[in-house]
DNA sequence: GTTCGCGGGATTGTCGACAATATTAGGCAT
DNA sequence: ATGCCTAATATTGTCGACAATCCCGCGAAC
């Protein structure tokens, strides 16, 4: 085999996506992993549950290499474990490590609407409004889940406006890690109010396409994310566990 | 089937590891992962460069399936790309991405020198201190590719001080992403000495166990890297392309 | 000369079977 | 009842074979 100093790139380059990340492959292996990581995420498996590869091609209506291919990459995306001959669990992440990704999470947010400011056009500041009207509507209805789903896809968009690809990775799978814990810091009282106020600052930042403003807005915000955080924490610790799927108690394996 | 509303930890827990990571699998078939890591991390490959995975079954003498395990957990970790039926390649960074994953690299330095401090031991220092003697050694030599070797191996310890292991794991990953350019930023004149005394900086503050002087210093530190990274970038993009592993050009594909 | 279509070869994706390993259950001695 | 050894079961790890797909070159039509 001749050794070429430095290869070519691949031939079908993609048609006008200079910066861009992978989209990854739309193989029919793949939406295993995407259908399995979605479970995962929106709590369809309980903490430390096994994952069984030949339950998972059933229920997932796969083949056993989909879902092991799956696994492994979900493993390395941090949301299960796999141990060797033992198979693999879905991940639990401890508290003190939901701090750890909280603290990773919030400087990151710093960089990346810092970016944002720098770049925010017309047309964002206008999503990013409409972004906004819609979580008050959300706060009026008296909704606070159907808020969570809008803050995360508010926060999305203003990576997506940083245009930061590494930065925006890395922050999408943080928050796929930490999760379940977000889910408990919904239900603090008074909370989604003062939130839509911080994320309103945080528009009127950009609007001034200031990143220190911007990063300041962001770190004003996340402080009381954190503060939140904690407090869920903390009452989690004091009280029954409630998990989104059911009710709760300690049960052994199946089988 | 039974479905236990909190499954069970597993059984064989880890002996006295609280909040540490995954030490992963030692199987025979993930030393492939290994091997095969290594191999592009330390620029066995060219950027570019198709994987095929047959080719690599036999160079690693391990079986197909362990080499696609490899790759998909390598192109998780960033460092292939996968394309759906059209194989792997080695993910080539751009200038741009290397940019970006430098910025991350200083913000995450940063929080983890901040933790450091508030948890350096007297050992730790004593260890900082004489990893600063050797580079001063290796300094006196003119010996910069050991000087870096040395330098990479001085931050780990300080991530190792600071235990966290989210920021840790993300630093960690982000190096081996960028560590094409790394091996560039040698080259300035003068870099290693000045790296040196910012190093010597960064251990001061530590010493003082005081949080902002130690983010200061290391800010301090990764600006001047930045600085570097951007000069070698530039350089680059004048003079011909320098690659450790061999000479340089344009060549075809194999086959 | 250029474009289009069509094999041929190379490579990946997937399935099934089997080996390797861990986990559980049962029996036996104490 | 407890603890230990062994058999049985469950599950993962690995291999080989084959189908699916892509890439490339060749030749025909225009």
């Amino acid at each position: 085999m001749k050794t070429p100093v430095v290869a070519h790139p691949p031939r079908r380059s993609s048609p006008a996506a200079p910066g861009r990340e992978t989209p990854a492959v739309q193989d029919r292996s793949t939406d295993a992993y995407r259908r399995l990581r979605n479970e995962i995420v929106s709590g369809g498996f309980h903490p430390n549950e096994r994952l069984v590869e030949a339950d998972l091609a059933i229920r997932l209506d796969a083949g056993r290499s989909a879902i092991r291919a799956a696994l492994v990459r979900l493993d390395q995306e941090g949301l299960v474990t796999r141990e060797p001959n033992r198979g693999a669990r879905v991940r639990l992440v401890s508290d003190r490590e939901a701090l750890e990704i909280e603290e990773v999470r919030v400087i990151l947010e710093q960089l990346i609407v810092r970016h944002a400011a720098q770049r925010v056009s017309a047309t964002d500041l206008r999503d990013l409004r409409r972004s906004i009207v819609r979580m008050r509507e959300r706060l009026a209805q008296g909704d606070p889940m159907g808020y969570s789903g809008l803050n995360a896809e508010f926060h999305q968009r203003i990576w997506a406006i940083a245009d930061h690809g590494t930065a925006g990775r890395l922050l999408a799978n943080l928050k796929s890690q930490s999760i379940r814990f977000q889910y408990r810091t919904i239900l603090r009282p008074g909370r989604t109010a003062s939130s839509l106020r911080e994320h309103e600052a945080i528009v009127e930042a950009l609007a001034g396409r200031d990143p220190d403003a911007s990063e300041a807005a962001m770190r004003q915000h996340l402080r009381h994310v954190v503060e939140t955080l904690k407090w869920a924490i903390d009452a989690q610790r004091h009280q029954p566990i409630w998990l989104p799927g059911g009710a709760s108690s300690i049960a052994s394996d199946p089988g």
